[in-house]
RNA sequence: GGUGGGGUAGCUCAGUUGGUGAGAGCGGCGGAUUCAUAACCCGCAGGUCGGGGGUUCAACUCCCCCCUCCACCA
């Protein structure tokens, strides 16, 4: 057994939103692998907290009429209840708006001033002023300034439609997403760290193959660094703009009156914070910690953030004289039965909904059957779900305790453990094996590999057939024999599974009187203890209780989240209005020229070769037909679109298209893409009618 | 558009440095059993390994092109 001592944080959740079933992969995984290093023996700790600080806070607090203390406040303690009721436990849960984290973040940007690493320079960027605020490139949209796509309505940093990237000051004709208002080119001095003095140490560290996976390594090769030995050379690494002006919900930098640190600088500095704190509270010292050769920090993050975790993090953990991560592990995104999480298909499942149909034991076993080293997405597969738990958990590891205790409830287990034709020592050596998995992070191997064992331990106990045996009072102890084998089995099982099913080893404890407390309680055989009465320890679940979960959801809006509304019982946002600002006034006469009309959709069929485009048929009566491209592919399928009715532009001239002619358009709202919505008309409406 | 990573049985995924007839779990089908939360046990599944071209005695595994999905682009 090691005596590794290990630091080990998850992102730390921002601030603006409840924890949902993408988030808990990650703390998930992580929690699973810190459970696994404590049963190991190794000295462990767990941190993580609250990311606070930035514009997005400032606007929610904004809109809600509270200050941005009262909504972090309210959403942390949010946050700690849903993970403490899907058993992730921190050895500390701090806050980046903390005493400890202000203190840390002067300490290190001394350092990094002292370097050399800072320098000034002035930006444009755009301010709101009706919102008083300086806008995020995302709060921003307008058209794109590249001429030969002029695309409206693109996001202030790139055109979705062309790619260009730009500043949000080039955006012709920009509205801001906030107000509406549009907003003002201002300056303002920014303090940037130059990056590229770190350059060298950045492609040793990142290069190496012992801190990140390849994948990853690869990426910030190919993408950022560059590589020193080909024919290109190594890339120019950009400054990095750490400050914003006021006003910023953040931390004043200290020698710069009116600039506040940008979020991502406090952000990773929040886990030493929270280590700090931990310190304080416990007297160990902060240095043991983050500046000792003999302590490993391992993070856990999504692959969205890798990019401050893998560069700017070290950089400043270096520069800062701190020790650097031992790895990063980076895991890919959720899916939900192949897809993005949709708030729309009730997808989009917030832990606490989750708590109120399932038991969060299902959702730690199934994303560990799925996780495994690399950074692929994992795909929840509702249906999978359902099978896997009932399949894996329920029929064939607690069917292990179910099947056989009974027979000795009241009674112990053998006092000298019976010959099992060498079963559990063959599983024992296989710790090792598991033990590595569990350390790779490759838990889809480590769940396989256990469950593998629960077979042969189901086997045992068909071939053994106790239950016929029982009936024969003379061989009451070879089925006691029989029954000590396959408990201590379970058990060994519930050790290796402990720490995906902490609940399952505790009662696998209980019933054999003797809990699990370490990795090496599998290498032994239990013996001579009290066997408990048998209790069903989970329960199969049923697609019903899923489908009422994404029911749930499909209702569940996130302005709902976490907070009572007492305002407009809609609480419908300005974005859509700001995203298509009103065009010019328009007068009736402008208004008839268009000849909207009800029609049926008689035919729709999937043009094959078009990202977007169905071909629609749509009857407006009497034999009156239009054939119409409508671009509402990624949104509706052409089978349930046959007989529905749509309002259509009647007399729209005709326009060839690639794949045909187009004799009008049906009406929809959205930005496109998945989000199109029809317009429908009451019931009574028929084909052919006018719309006024 | 650029960078990186994927596209393998109905579903979710494994497939080491190219080589006996391509695997697992779940679902499905057939059988056996009845101790167990209709659980467990035995047997069956024949998928152009995204498409095309190339290298090789031999490619899912190497090279090129294309299609497609995902993330990132400070």
């Amino acid at each position: 057994m090691s005596d590794r001592r290990i630091l080990v944080t998850a992102a730390l959740p921002y601030a603006n939103g409840q924890i949902h079933i993408g988030h808990l992969v990650e703390y998930i995984q992580t929690d699973i692998w810190v459970r696994f290093q404590k049963l190991r023996g190794n000295r462990t700790v767990f941190f993580c907290a609250d990311d606070t600080h930035g514009t997005a806070i400032s606007i929610r607090a904004r809109d809600e009429g509270r200050t941005e203390e009262e909504v972090i406040a309210e959403m942390s303690d949010a946050h700690q209840r849903d993970f403490a009721a899907f058993g992730i436990e921190f050895d500390n849960y701090g806050s980046t708006n903390s005493p400890e984290n202000r203190e840390l973040c002067g300490e290190i940007w001394q350092a990094i001033r002292d370097a050399g690493l800072v320098k000034e320079k002035d930006i444009e960027q755009l301010f709101d002023p009706e919102a008083g605020l300086f806008l995020a490139d995302r709060f921003v949209r307008g058209t794109c300034p590249n001429s030969e796509c002029n695309a409206p309505n693109q996001p202030g940093d790139n055109c979705s439609k062309c790619g260009r990237t730009y500043s949000p000051a080039e955006l012709i004709d920009p509205k801001s997403t906030l107000s509406g208002a549009t907003p003002e080119v201002r300056t303002a001095s920014h303090l940037f760290i130059e990056l590229s003095q770190l350059h060298s140490f950045l492609d040793e560290w990142s290069q190496s193959g012992k801190h990140l996976q390849p994948e990853v390594a690869n990426n910030l090769r190919g993408q950022f660094l560059g590589d020193p030995n080909s024919e290109e050379g190594a890339k120019e690494l950009r400054d990095w703009d750490i400050s914003r002006p006021a006003p910023y919900f953040g931390f004043e930098i200290p020698d710069s009156p009116g600039n506040f640190w940008y979020v991502w600088f406090d952000a990773p500095i929040g886990y030493m914070a929270s280590t700090k704190q931990w310190c304080d509270r416990t007297g160990e010292k902060f240095d043991d910690w983050w500046k000792s050769d003999d302590t490993e920090i391992h993070h856990f993050i999504g692959k969205d953030i890798t990019y401050f975790h893998t560069l700017f993090w070290p950089g400043m953990l270096k520069t800062a004289g701190f020790s650097l991560p031992e790895k990063v592990h980076i895991h890919g995104f959720l899916r939900v039965d192949g897809e993005k999480m949709s708030k729309s298909q009730g997808t989009f499942i917030m832990g606490s909904t989750y708590l109120n149909h399932l038991e969060p034991d299902y959702l730690r076993y199934f994303y560990a059957s799925k996780l495994g080293p690399g950074l692929g997405d994992i795909d929840l597969n509702l249906e999978e779900f359902v099978n896997r738990v009932n399949s894996h958990l329920v029929g064939n590891i607690v069917n292990l305790a179910s099947r056989s205790a009974k027979f000795v409830s009241g009674g112990t287990l053998c006092e000298e453990y019976p010959d099992d034709g060498g079963l559990f020592a063959a599983a024992a050596a296989k710790a090792d094996q598991i033990a590595e998995f569990y350390e790779q992070c490759d838990f889809a191997s480590a769940t396989l590999e256990i469950l593998q064992l629960a077979d042969e331990a189901n086997r045992f106990i068909n071939d053994r057939a106790p239950w016929k045996l029982n009936k024969d009072p003379e061989k009451a102890e070879e089925v006691r024999q029989i029954c000590s084998i396959v408990l201590n089995l379970f058990r060994q099982v519930a050790v290796f599974l402990q720490p995906v099913l902490p609940k399952l080893a505790e009662q696998a404890g209980e019933l054999l009187n003797a809990p699990i407390s370490n990795w090496d309680d599998a290498k032994t055989p239990l013996t001579g203890t009290p066997v408990s009465e048998f209790k069903h320890m989970m329960q199969r679940i049923t697609k019903a209780q899923v489908d009422a979960m994404v029911d749930e959801s499909v209702v569940e809006e996130p302005a709902d989240e976490g907070s009572v509304d007492n305002e407009s019982p809609w609480n419908d946002g300005p974005e859509a209005l700001a995203a298509e600002p009103m065009t010019e006034e328009c007068t009736i006469d402008d208004f008839v020229k268009v000849d909207l009309r009800v029609a049926r959709v008689i035919e729709a069929k999937d043009v094959p070769k078009a990202n977007k485009l169905l071909n629609l048929t749509l009857s407006l009566g009497g034999g009156e037909t239009r054939n119409v491209f409508a671009g509402i592919k990624e949104a509706y399928k052409p089978e349930d679109l046959v007989g529905r009715l749509v309002v259509c532009v009647a007399n729209l001239k005709p326009r060839q298209m690639k794949f045909g002619l187009s004799e009008g358009m049906v009406c929809a709202s959205g930005p496109g893409k998945a989000d199109v919505f029809l317009l429908d008309i009451d019931d009574g409406a028929v084909p052919g009618q006018r719309v006024h």
